[in-house]
DNA sequence: CATTGTTCTGACCGATCGGTCAATATCGTT
DNA sequence: AACGATATTGACCGATCGGTCAGAACAATG
């Protein structure tokens, strides 16, 4: 086997893997791990079930690459963090990007939140471990900047979860949004205004001063 | 049959019929709708499962039935709210109502979760209807309080859509919670830290002023 | 063309799914 | 005791579940 033959392979492998994948995200994302059937992926992805199990091994190996693939999305949140950050940036840019990443990814969204519903029984370790790490070192920070009285003093753990919170609404409570908005689907217009509340609301309601601000009052 | 021995009859199938209810409310709200088997339903129950649908009809008839109880529990919320109220008291006690009852009723908020994930399929009509009707009567007072100067002019629609995720995430996103904090469960104290963070945050992010307050400089 | 290794899939497996039904058990009334 | 109504449940149904496997189809090399 020459490494050309190779490449051609494992191109067309992932392409055929990515479609899987793809067909996977939104049936699990719907119906959750036990209400998702094989053979309903399968037809979405237009290949006989037994093909599947070729490609991915099992039913629940499909899920955890799912569930990984997701997780490593949201890696590049609120990685560029320090004591000495603008609290208004990091948190108008950490409510903007989780805001697109569930609009990227809605299904992705939805898989995540239909597993933590069902008790994270593939994500408890994640959740208590490498997530547990990566929360707490972001709520040190924030409290140094609570610290330096650039913000409010609140428990930070609360305020990352307010935003995770108020994002995620919208890419997973989706239905609800549109059907109380009468709308089929949120456009561009619609998120930005969503973004511009939120930001507005969260930064305010923490009390942050704008950087050049030094001890001025609120006005 | 005498009106006595009626009510015995009621009073024994209300018993079973809430011993089935609360089973299967926690196994749809942990698998959703199509996960969820009524033998795991019958076995948490403590009955076999043919027993299950000589009351229930059948599993949709008990999903349905699960979803409708849930609705009506939150019915009290925001129902005394007009014009004239304080918005930093409405707001307080609508942030505190919506923590109380997901703690309350944990397992009927992850199955109203996991159905609008699923995309609304038996609640779509209550969302674009009932529950439209009362989001718009309640964000028309809201408007009326940012006219007034009692808060910032913001889209009263997302001023509840922020509370709701705010508040159901704790119900819902349970399993994260506890993994991140480190705790087995949620207690007084941190659900008494959850609430005042939520109202201190939104109400100020909100601008509220307080009701005694003319037009005076925030502090 | 023959060979070899990979890709693909129809057929099948035991288990479980929601639901039906007939037989049995229980009970209040007469 | 006898009866009709209701409650209960084991057995069963066709369909579907996740998964296995043998063999067809295929492409690359000799």
């Amino acid at each position: 086997m020459t490494a050309e033959t190779a490449d051609q392979d494992n191109v067309g492998r992932e392409r055929i893997e990515y479609c899987i994948l793809r067909a996977a995200e939104q049936v699990f994302s719907q119906y959750g791990y036990r209400g998702a059937s094989l053979q309903a992926i399968a037809d979405k992805a237009g290949l006989p079930k037994a093909n599947i199990l070729y490609y991915m091994g099992s039913k629940q190996a499909l899920y955890v690459r799912l569930l990984n693939r997701m997780m490593s999305r949201w890696n590049a949140v609120l990685e560029d963090i320090t004591p000495e950050s603008d609290p208004g940036r990091v948190l108008s840019e950490f409510i903007r990007t989780k805001i697109v990443l569930g609009q990227r990814y809605p299904e992705g969204s939805k898989l995540f939140a239909a597993e933590i519903l069902a008790g994270a029984p593939f994500l408890n370790k994640y959740l208590s471990g490498e997530l547990r790490d990566w929360v707490a070192s972001r709520a040190a920070i924030i409290r140094q900047w609570s610290n330096q009285g650039k913000m409010d003093d609140l428990d930070p753990h609360l305020l990352i979860f307010l935003i995770w919170s108020a994002t995620q609404h919208y890419a997973e409570y989706s239905a609800q949004v549109t059907g109380i908005l009468g709308k089929e689907a949120l456009d561009e217009a619609d998120l930005e205004s969503i973004c511009q509340f939120l930001e507005q609301v969260i930064i305010k309601g923490c009390g942050v001063q704008r950087p050049d601000a030094s001890l001025a009052a609120p006005r």
